[in-house]
RNA sequence: CGGGGUAUAGCGCAGUCUGGUAGCGCGCCAGCUUUGGGAGCUGGAUGUCGUGGGUUCGAAUCCCUCUACCCCGACCA
């Protein structure tokens, strides 16, 4: 491509309403443009980076043996209202009518319309197992669309279906799908880390995300300091204490603490550290009244973990201050368990805690010096709280610390809620039907080029790994205008570059050099040639990586092998 | 959905409090000079001041309506 009239987009300054670095980069780069909120248009350089990534996920894909098809990206009501789905999504599925006053969803993902597929084409256990895969447009109304591409409402996703008459071959896929997410995103070029997620009603350790890291990433991940334990915080277990709790030494007091609310209005008035308070949670329980959560100071609720317990409301919902008052008598900032009315739920390490500090159900005062066993029942212990840094790890190899991820691929094990929900079956060998047993696999498409730039950029702008750059080669003439040998050399390079299929973007706007160089950095393409009188005398031109600060004056015969054996490196 | 904020040239912003001829930087167009890291000078084009209504001799500015977009909030006891 010759950028003269190429739409290369790019701006110096960063649009005001970009957080993040990739969003920022994105725009500046001009990769895409904003239509409406969570909405983007991708612009040529973008799109060429998209499709780089879609190339190597279909390439891994058929190479796993899945099959490519393209379903709609409208959908009928009936379908969802078959799975039960349609009442259950929520306001994040785009619902439309058509001119038949029909409805209609635009489709936030595809296993209602798989799944009828399947049932009308799969009629023999001969045919599985089988995979399916699609790269198609999505929709999800989220909430808060932000952060560029990273959390758009539209968005590219590659999302797979597997179907098996048994757990068993389900399994087979599922550890080959595990393998084949691992290549894509090692050949991407990506840090990244499998690890276990929730998986909401289905259970077991049935589901694995694929994580990028990276700090402005929006789940946190507990890894293992030995081993290989990996899991999203919302799953990771918090052991309970290793250490029995110590004795009480202390007396009960009630303390006025007018206006002390939050555990750090409490430490810093009493002066004792937040590990020694305990904070209660007063949330709505699941066949209606009020249940207490009690923590430690210094933990956060999971509000996952909470969920589950089969005493408190699915999800998770906080009391309101009029049904606080009625359950304890008391405003927040004052709660604690002790004379509590309501059921209080502990969680391990809070029932450890001796000697404590808590609310004491009455405004303006706080209890210190409680015990568990002698100022009030020995409490019902379990995990409530997240995991932090330094915590055991739950497989006990080591301690876990915690890093932020960027979700860019998930792969679960549906088993048969699809399949049985919409009778999808088929006959096995003795002719007796059988419900599918399915998977399922996606992966963030358009997420990863944000992600991707978020672990790699500098100062000066992004750093393309090698197999997503939309161009291998800048290729930069310097006085174009003034010499006939620049002009012409850098002709002759720009068409023998691709006529080795090396995607090469030649600039003869006729900018300046520090123009043309400031672009080429902030668009990150790996490989920069220059092309420049001094150097033609010689039979060279200039080479820099655009990782390196180093230039090479490489012999003009030398230069294709060279950018040849760098882009191999990369494929495979 | 609740709270806060913003909307003025392609982009980033000032002007609004205190009503009176719509501005700055970047970008864009033309010319001259310049050419190894986002050039200089000269000249030029570009605005229903988000929408609709109201007050006023006069509204970007004051009042009301609507819309769009951004940020914060579901980790607080």
């Amino acid at each position: 491509m010759k950028l003269a009239r190429y739409l290369l987009a790019t701006v110096k300054e960063t649009p005001a309403d970009a957080e993040i670095i990739s969003h920022q980069l994105m725009l500046r780069a001009g990769m895409i443009r904003r239509l409406a909120a969570g909405l983007y248009t991708w612009m040529p350089l973008g799109l060429r980076v998209l499709r780089k990534v879609e190339a190597i996920v279909r390439e891994e894909m058929d190479r796993a043996g899945a099959q490519e098809v393209l379903m709609p990206a409208v959908q009928p009501a009936e379908l969802w209202q078959d799975s039960g789905r349609w009442d259950y999504y929520g306001p994040e599925l785009l619902r439309i009518k058509d001119r038949h006053q029909r409805d209609f969803c635009f489709g936030p993902t595809h296993e209602e319309v798989i799944t009828d597929l399947i049932r009308r084409e799969i009629r023999s256990y001969k045919q599985l197992p089988a995979n399916f895969y699609q790269i198609q447009t999505k929709f999800r109304d989220e909430i808060r669309p932000r952060f560029g591409v990273m959390r758009a409402r539209e968005f590219l996703m590659k999302d797979a279906y597997s179907f098996h008459l048994d757990q068993a071959s389900l399994q087979e896929t599922y550890d080959e799908m595990y393998r084949t997410y691992t290549r894509i995103f090692t050949r991407l070029g990506l840090e990244f880390r499998a690890v276990r997620a929730d998986t909401g009603a289905i259970g077991g350790s049935h589901s694995h995300e694929f994580h990028v890291l990276a700090a402005s990433g929006e789940d946190a991940i507990a890894f293992a300091s030995d081993g290989d334990y990996a899991a999203n915080v919302e799953l990771a277990e918090a052991l309970p204490p290793a250490q029995p709790r110590t004795a009480s030494a202390a007396a009960l007091r009630e303390v006025a603490t007018p206006g002390q609310h939050s555990i750090a209005d409490i430490s810093a008035f009493l002066s004792v550290a937040p590990r020694q308070c305990l904070k209660t949670l007063l949330v709505k329980g699941r066949e209606g009244g009020i249940v207490a959560l009690v923590l430690r100071g210094d933990h956060e609720l999971n509000a996952i973990k909470a969920a589950k317990l089969p005493e408190v409301a699915d999800p998770l919902a906080f009391a309101s201050a009029e049904e606080m008052r009625a359950a304890a008598g008391c405003n927040a900032g004052s709660l604690g368990p002790v004379g509590l009315k309501v059921p209080a739920i502990v969680d391990h390490a809070a029932a450890q805690a001796a000697d404590f500090v808590c609310g004491a159900n009455r405004d303006g005062f706080h209890l210190t010096g409680v015990n568990w066993g002698r100022d009030l029942p020995e409490p019902r212990t379990t995990d409530l709280r997240n995991v932090i840094d330094g915590d055991p790890s739950p497989d006990g190899h080591g301690t876990l610390a915690i890093r932020r991820g960027i979700e860019v691929g998930h792969i679960f094990q549906l088993g048969q809620k699809y399949s049985s929900a919409m009778q999808s079956g088929c006959l096995d060998e003795q002719g007796r039907s059988v419900t599918l047993t399915m998977g399922c696999y996606g992966i963030g498409v358009s997420r990863i080029v944000a992600a991707a730039i978020e672990q790699n950029h500098d100062e000066r702008g992004i750093v393309w790994p090698e197999a997503l750059a939309p161009f291998a080669v800048m290729l930069i003439p310097l006085n174009a205008h003034k010499s006939h040998r620049v002009r012409e050399a850098a002709e002759r390079l720009y068409r023998e570059l691709w006529d080795h299929g090396i995607e090469t973007l030649y600039d003869d706007r006729g900018e300046r050099p520090g123009v043309m160089f400031a672009d080429a950095d902030l668009i990150g393409i790996p490989h920069r040639l220059v092309v420049a009188e001094k150097g033609l005398d010689a039979g060279t031109v200039e080479y820099k990586h655009r990782r390196s600060d180093e230039v090479r004056h490489i012999p003009l015969s030398e230069l294709i092998p060279l950018l040849k054996s760098a882009r191999a490196a990369t494929d495979n």
